[in-house]
DNA sequence: ATAACTCCTGTAGCAGACTACAGGATCAAG
DNA sequence: CTTGATCCTGTAGTCTGCTACAGGAGTTAT
């Protein structure tokens, strides 16, 4: 058993992050030791090192918090799983293509300017209702 | 010209967000009309689906306003309006590069996923070491 | 034993970007 | 003329996801 610092080392989580885990009923309250101090096994520090994979692949904390669920369920609903990564990866792909034409845009904007060119038909188009 | 809420209603810029970029001086202060209402042009609300635009994409409001400023050509330093659109190309390009990552990551997680399975893959995957 | 460290609870603050009133005034339609 | 929609200013609250104290207590190293 490890005290908080030292899951909070293990798992890259921080510590004041921890805790606010714990009150947001994101991770279940750890055991504690008989000076009240916070105690985690490995599991617990394996939740807390599958939540920052989460967050850090981009799920909002509530998703996070939906697939911990999901990992520790009885039957591990791998459709639910599956649903939610893809409608995660959705959103990142039409990010994606946004940015790209927004690229296209300032690469135009840049070559405008070179030529010495102010008015720029693709932000005018961004412009566009 | 056209009253706020049908500025918002063309640009997709809700009325209090409208009042809030206004008074953030994100846009310029509108004409008002004999009774003080806000009045705006075909431009103004050019504007506001300028920033709608940057923001769908993700920009920072500060970055949408830079924007703005670039594709309105503000400056009168030729030069320095082409650093910044580049920088922002370069932001523009680094994002996708790591969205592009994340897909990557997302769609390999999801790749041995199928209903049928006792187990699942990417949730094996999220907790690991 | 002293200092330095870690932990506790509880509360508050922050950043970004809105969003929601309250309490009026004004406008457009019937 | 009344009703209801829209607008005004100003202030305050919301949401996400932390992050930072304050003030106290137990732990570890020298």
């Amino acid at each position: 058993m490890f005290a908080i610092g030292e899951a909070s080392r293990q798992s890259g989580v921080g510590i004041e992050t921890i805790r606010y885990y714990e009150r947001e009923g994101i991770v279940p309250k750890p055991e504690r030791a008989s000076n009240n101090r916070r105690m985690y096994s490995t599991h617990d520090i394996g939740r807390l090192c599958f939540l920052k994979k989460c967050r850090d692949l981009g799920f909002p904390l509530a998703d996070a918090k939906t697939l911990l669920g999901l990992s520790e369920g009885d039957s591990e609903d791998c459709q639910s799983v599956k649903d939610l990564a893809e409608h995660h990866v959705l959103n990142v792909r039409e990010k994606i293509r946004k940015l790209r034409r927004l690229e296209a845009a300032l690469t135009e904007l840049t070559a405008n300017c070179d030529s010495g060119n102010v008015s720029c038909p693709m932000l005018s188009q961004l412009r566009a209702v």
